[in-house]
DNA sequence: AACTCATATATGGAAAATCGAATATGTTTT
DNA sequence: AAAACATATTCGATTTTCCATATATGAGTT
């Protein structure tokens, strides 16, 4: 069970918040395509990752070269609750993000998106 | 406005967060209030209050001596929305401070309550 | 097996947040 | 106007967070 300080803590970066929204927006997404639509180095988007799966907020899949995060599957109600009314009411905080991603060439979203369950 | 960044660093610190969920379950608070309910030093309680204000988060009014913090009347449903999520669904996180400021003695509060439009 | 691509981690340093202690301000009481 | 009380602010120090750079791992490709 995740506490609140601890999540607030996790939304308290633009880049892990950007991240998120962006994920939960997107049902899932590889460290390239947040890397890209955050115009953000690899490491520094990792990292962060990372730091919020150690946490419990978002789980991985790898499917060959390419890792997927999404949202933890085992999340709190009010944890997704609090998430989404981010979402919703800051369009234009993540505008130039969503953006970029809708963008983006040659996701690997497309080929992988084939082989989900 | 307050952006959604500046929010969750203002919940991210658990003196900041307890300060806000109790403000918001008990309409209005003074410093001493807090100070008893959290178990902390004045200048602290008084140091996160003043940067919750000046982020627009509280406002204050003064009355006598005390001086009575509550959230702010403007703010975006939004914000609400996310405060109470958290306080409804985190009791245990704030019960022993809840409790704290229940069994204190001499709360200004009471005082100040008949004089309240 | 060497090479490439995607991702992860380690490291040291810089920036930001937090704190305790001391002090200042403002209000009421005497 | 001095004393007492509630609150605010300053200061230096500690701790935490964040980052860039370099390097490691792991999976496909040739």
């Amino acid at each position: 069970m995740i506490t609140p300080v601890t999540l607030f803590k996790s939304l308290a970066d633009e880049t892990r918040l950007k991240s998120i929204l962006l994920i939960t927006q997107e049902k899932e997404l590889c460290v390239c395509e947040l890397q890209h639509a955050l115009d953000e180095s690899q490491p520094k988007i990792s990292r962060h990752l990372a730091q919020l799966k150690q946490i419990g907020l978002l789980q991985d899949r790898r499917n060959g070269k390419w890792v997927y995060y999404r949202m933890h599957d085992d999340l709190s109600g009010w944890v997704n609750e609090i998430i989404a009314l981010a979402l919703t009411n800051n369009a234009n905080f993540l505008s130039t993000a969503s953006e970029s991603l809708f963008a983006m060439g040659d996701r690997p979203t497309r080929i992988a998106s084939c082989c989900e369950t």
